[in-house]
DNA sequence: GTTCTTGCAAAATATTTGCAAGACG
DNA sequence: CGTCTTGCAAATATTTTGCAAGAAC
């Protein structure tokens, strides 16, 4: 992808594409699997972590990210590539690793559906499994 | 439930049913919903905040509590009322109010059941739903 | 006495904000 | 200019550990 398409991508988000947006946006769709806060600070080592704090907060309030927790407590960020402004789609499940501590996608399961109770109104939805992945089982 | 109910409970799990684990599980239980270790702190005053920790921190390794995560970034603890010590089971679904920042226990929606890819070993799971309570939405 | 548990203090992490300077339009 | 964004520093909040005293067996 160019930065012109992450700047369509924020666009349609109703983010203004800013220089460091472009970057945190690149640096998530780069990684495989969802990032933390330290992870991007370490990729991008020219940015504060303040400000990628802010970029977050932005990205989250637009449904530009998913936010995965449930791993280790951490919160981790996955670039959503649908361009809804209002809820998040494609979302899918994640295997947390308990003992090597990395978080996979599990592309393949999409969200299922659940009844909510009448009068919730639903914009995001987290499922993490927990376990151990193939290489730390052995 | 009776004193000696809960060190029962704690020691089907395989805990050592000391006078702080007890009331820490029956802290647990008084509540309704999923309560942060902030939530314990205040609840039972004349413990230390590292004793609570600690404690939890048995009672995840016994699969004494599920640990709900998914809503704020905060760790959660529910008391996990079946008995087995090896996985986690009786878990259901949470939703998470974003805006009164209440979590809320599903009962009647147990964990959808998934397929876990080859090798992977699954020991709980977590599913949380985010948006707005019927209060908040109004 | 040996082992496990607890409380206090303090360290280590992680998250969030204030503020002034800079970029953008 | 006026508004939005950024970087640095610092404040908060949260989780976790060291260690000595106490309890349990």
């Amino acid at each position: 992808m160019k930065a012109t398409d992450y700047a369509e991508l924020l666009e349609s988000h109703g983010v203004k594409p800013t220089a460091n947006r472009i970057l945190i946006a690149r640096a998530l769709a780069a990684k495989e699997g969802p990032m933390t806060m330290k992870d991007l600070e370490t990729a991008i080592v020219s940015l504060d972590k303040s400000s990628i704090f802010r970029v977050l907060t932005v990205f989250r309030e637009h449904h530009m990210v998913h936010v995965i927790e449930g791993g280790d407590g951490g919160v981790k960020y996955e670039l959503c590539l649908s361009h809804d402004d209002e809820t998040d789609d494609d979302e899918h499940i994640h295997f947390y690793c308990e003992r090597c501590h990395r978080t996979f996608c599990l592309y393949d399961q999409l969200m299922p559906e659940v009844r909510v109770p009448e009068g919730f109104l639903l914009t995001s939805a987290n499922y993490i499994l927990r376990g151990l992945c193939p290489d730390c089982r052995r």
